[in-house]
DNA sequence: AAAATAATATGAGAAATCTCATATTTTTGA
DNA sequence: TCAAAAATATGAGATTTCTCATATTATTTT
């Protein structure tokens, strides 16, 4: 992927340097514990062994390939999940998002393939110590039934924009993307992150977004898009959505 | 999707017929449950409730948007998964195969757009009543964690196609594809059911199968393919995993 | 066994999407 | 604050993939 991909790999390389995660302790600690209980999760007192983490933006949370020592649960912020493949195309999978686990696929599974997430935004997470927690966890009929909620969805989800991805061209997807992450009536989502999203080129996204914009679906107005015709939008975006 | 699309459309709708599954009952019913045990993935006395559910081929075991009564887990045969767009479209979303959960999005979820589920050969699956047996399930620690260890595979397994499919080829996807379905050197998957799967059309299926013989990786005898460079194909391949 | 249906097959033009080249503007790091 | 890097932007030709048209061959149903 010619230009995007580069940029990405630049991007990325920037981002490998000297950052570190912080430990947030005691008081700070504290305050994020009680702001964000996640006790009613679990049938063990796991309050006790949380790690509060904070990361910067586009620090690494896990890198590509290694275990993670933790199960992570984000509290605050916005992460990217990374597949990197043995050309060295690098592919953005999925968004991270508040209220979602990182790990847990390590946690369940003693082979996998680890992949690489990095925050977008500043972020915060509860971190779990799998080498206390592990076995707790696994045996915890509360935790693994809330898991299993997750999984579900994630797998669902996945499977969702899968067929989605098969079976339209972009103009459906980019409907769909543009609605779901607007901020009312504005879009202004990075091209860059966009096209590697959905797995298009970036002059082939910027010729869709001036296609919309011809049409009179949106309007941009600097760097921004304002959405001036929904009603199409959704159309388009429907017939790749299911009941 | 013009050709194939009909073709699928006819196809199924055929299968909408008269058939209907047959529940397997005493000493057969008996015998399955002794070959396939299932009593170790519960701590509760599942076998009781377990009715043996017979499929024939083409037969509907969920019916796309219909909330199944029961869980399944497929003992024998195979299945595919579909989904259907608002505009008509129908896309088959995966396989399933012995050993896999049929109806754990119901099970766990509340709400959720139940997709349908057809067998490709006859199947065999043990049904596990939801109005009997729910609650235990859902209170079983042996059965939720491998249901979770089963939901997660599923995720990741759905999030690796996905970016696969994204990010590259036809080329690539069907050469995997291939090595993954081939029995020993010969390959003989329906040309309908791939292209459905791969998300191509079928002229598009057709005309890169054509190019893989030309180019000396396939050679095409009757309806059947054999593999005859094998390195190169695993090289495609190979370029969309992952370690 | 005949008729109907599904699957396979192939050509040709059109649409979607990619690659490459290159320029400008914005953001970031030293 | 200045240089470097990243993001945005646009044109043009090349590839990939789709649609439509139309035959032929297998499989299923009657």
């Amino acid at each position: 992927m010619g230009t995007g991909w580069c940029q990405r790999i630049t991007n990325r390389s920037r981002a490998l340097g000297v950052k570190a995660m912080k430990k947030v302790q005691k008081k700070e600690r504290q305050k994020y514990l009680e702001k964000h209980s996640i006790s009613e999760l679990f049938s063990f007192p796991v309050e006790e062994y949380i790690e509060v983490h904070e990361y910067r933006r586009d620090e690494w949370i896990i890198r590509e390939g290694m275990r993670p020592d933790y199960l992570y649960y984000v509290i605050e912020g916005k992460a990217k999940i990374y597949m990197t493949y043995q050309n060295g195309k690098v592919s953005l999978i999925n968004f991270i998002n508040a209220h979602d686990y990182i790990g847990e696929m390590e946690l369940l599974n003693e082979v996998y393939y680890t992949k690489g997430i990095q925050t977008s935004t500043k972020t915060v997470c509860f971190a779990i110590p799998l080498h206390h927690c592990r076995n707790q966890m696994l045996g915890d009929i509360i935790f693994l039934r809330e898991l299993t909620k997750f999984l579900s969805m994630k797998a669902t989800q996945m499977a969702a924009k899968y067929s989605q991805s098969l079976a339209f061209p972009l103009e459906n997807r980019l409907a769909d993307f543009i609605l779901q992450t607007a901020d009312g009536d504005i879009y202004r989502e990075k091209h860059v992150t966009v096209c590697d999203f959905l797995g298009v080129s970036y002059r082939h996204l910027l010729h869709v977004l001036a296609n919309f914009c011809e049409k009179g679906y949106l309007h941009k107005s600097g760097r921004q898009y304002w959405i001036e015709d929904r009603e199409r939008l959704q159309e388009l975006a429907g017939v790749s959505r299911n009941g």
